[in-house]
DNA sequence: CTGTTAGCGCATTCAA
DNA sequence: TTGAATGCGCTAACAG
């Protein structure tokens, strides 16, 4: 392999002279200039990374504490992996994982000691994570996906739980819905402070206040069958309901069945709107479910983008930065059916 | 952040001695090793990554090249990059992503002579890939994930489509099927030879002939509605079909609908098996699918244990490496109706 | 505009 | 069983 002193000896400079080329880092006259890429290119030379990140003291790499659950059904953690990927690839720097749970705060602070990364991602935080606190006891750079309870001063990338919500509402407000109920995530998960399903679940009460609507939530596990269940005993405690909210993608399913199993048609009765899913989910209902989907691939750049601010800046310009879900139009929206009397 | 010197000083020994107390590569006095430790606990040293590689000329950084689309439904690369991921860090590696697809053949080659990577994991190869044979030019140790068209000498992991199909056959046949179809992916993949297609055809076809009954497939595009087309199309060309295989996802959905719309009964009138998908995708339908979900994780840690056997070895121990698909019963598989004679 | 040189922090050879 | 010294390949003063 090349190194830059060979380059230096083929083109006939100094290998400073080499490595300001490189670097572009004090200017270099055009010849020769071309005289040195002219012998890189020969030799094939690439620049020694390990060797540029010790001299340099940076080691151009990001570290991603990689989630242990993918999210059930879609993609939307290897949309944000692969977005979070390129990005860096982009600005000249690898994304390496560390795939560390919210348990592993040492085994965090510990590879961060070792210079491996400059900065740190770290996905699926909870509101009192520990791995938080050692790299800011590190002062390792670092942007959360997510957000723990203190957010003032952390810098975080997080989905819109608001204005998904509020604009969740609004689109059925707006077809005439007045009986409007939320399936959420599993009572553990809400109990465990799970971030969206706290966030979202306040914001559904304040939206429907805000539209002079009773609101109508309850916490399903994750899986189609219990979905169901939860399905029938919305309806049995609101027969006048005319859509439901969904942010729980296997409940979606047992949702579908329970109303198919009554007869009860999509979205002529009942309409149906998941929000944050993963993408490519709606098509695989029938009719399709009009989604509201997380922008994992939006919050992957920004995420490397908010934490490479921090690498040049040294400040946090602004503590978190949120994203709403995006709308995805199904099949599985209308109008709201006239009412019986109740 | 302390230095290995910074140790030495505190315990009052030379550098080398730290470093060796580090590697185990030479014998030490127990007192002398303790004294290290113990300064090496009081000052939180850990060794610097950059500077260990750059000495050693091992960066213990494993590359993978990681792949454009999640795959439809499920996490199957989300497991198996977690679970090379988790391998790499009990093997004192990392993983870094390396974002490439195909054509981007140059990129990986320059990656790769920066040291960035002992060594590289290539997900999603085609028949003909261009990056297989950058890195044998540049003598980079690597394990494909999936085969070339020549894998005689060439390290590699995948699933195994023959053993995977085969059970399948069997299992059906067990129950008395022996008209049975088979869904594959669409016509394009087949012809662009994407190797899970065209495996899974050769291998289902010979499955049926071993057990001396007539093979029926269909290439289907990965869509619920085209799924459902090919199977109202199965059903008239074989009215005494009992039981479908599919190896694509979304046109499974489309199955479960066709069959529910003519009122034939899963898996009282037609048994459905999925096989090779992702894990946690059985659960989406009701009756909830029979899998055979494809080893994601094994896979992940079986790439990493080949590619570090190469680093230790020097050597290609076993060119390839196969694991079947596992049985997830579901609730979709059941005895062949008695045929009505045709 | 260019060259010389001192480290970056560690592994490892050579000596003792 | 331990220490001293060299160099991995590059960056970034410092000097011209």
């Amino acid at each position: 392999m090349a190194t830059i002193a060979d380059v230096a000896r083929e083109a006939g400079v100094s290998v400073s002279t080499v490595s300001y080329a490189l670097s572009g880092a004090r200017p270099i006259r055009p010849e020769t200039r071309e005289r040195i890429q002219e012998s890189m290119r020969r030799l094939g030379f690439q620049p020694n990374a390990m060797a540029r990140s010790l001299a340099s003291r940076r080691s151009k790499v990001i570290a991603l504490i990689y989630p242990q659950f993918g999210d059930g059904v879609g993609g939307t953690v290897g949309e944000f992996v692969r977005a979070a990927a390129e990005r860096s690839r982009e600005q000249g720097y690898q994304l390496v994982l560390w795939p560390f749970e919210v348990g592993q705060a040492k085994e965090v602070r510990n590879l961060a000691r070792q210079g491996m990364a400059d900065g740190v991602l770290v996905m699926e935080v909870v509101l009192d994570d520990q791995r938080i606190d050692v790299l800011e006891a590190a002062q390792v750079p670092y942007v959360m996906i997510g957000r723990t309870r203190d957010v003032q001063h952390r810098p975080s990338v997080d989905i819109d739980f608001d204005a998904t919500v509020e604009r969740a509402i609004e689109h059925l407000v707006g077809l005439g819905h007045r009986h409007i109920a939320f399936i959420n995530h599993s009572q553990e998960r809400i109990d465990a402070g799970y971030g969206p399903a706290v966030r979202a679940a306040v914001a559904f009460d304040r939206a429907m206040a805000g539209h002079g609507l009773e609101p109508l939530a309850r916490a399903c596990a994750e899986s189609p069958v219990v979905g169901r269940e939860v399905t029938a005993d919305l309806l049995a405690s609101e027969p006048r309901l005319t859509a439901i909210v969904t942010m729980n993608e296997l409940a979606t399913f047992g949702v579908y069945a329970e109303l198919q199993h009554r007869g009860l048609a999509i979205p002529h009765d009942v309409s149906v709107l998941g929000i944050v899913t993963s993408p490519g989910v709606g098509v695989l209902t029938y009719p399709p479910l009009s989604t509201m989907h997380a922008p994992g691939a939006e919050l992957g750049r920004l995420a490397v983008d908010r934490l490479l601010d921090q690498l040049s800046d040294g400040r946090h310009p602004l503590p978190n930065q949120l994203i709403p879900c995006v709308l995805e139009p199904g099949m599985s929206l209308g109008p709201a059916r006239t009412e019986p009397d109740a």
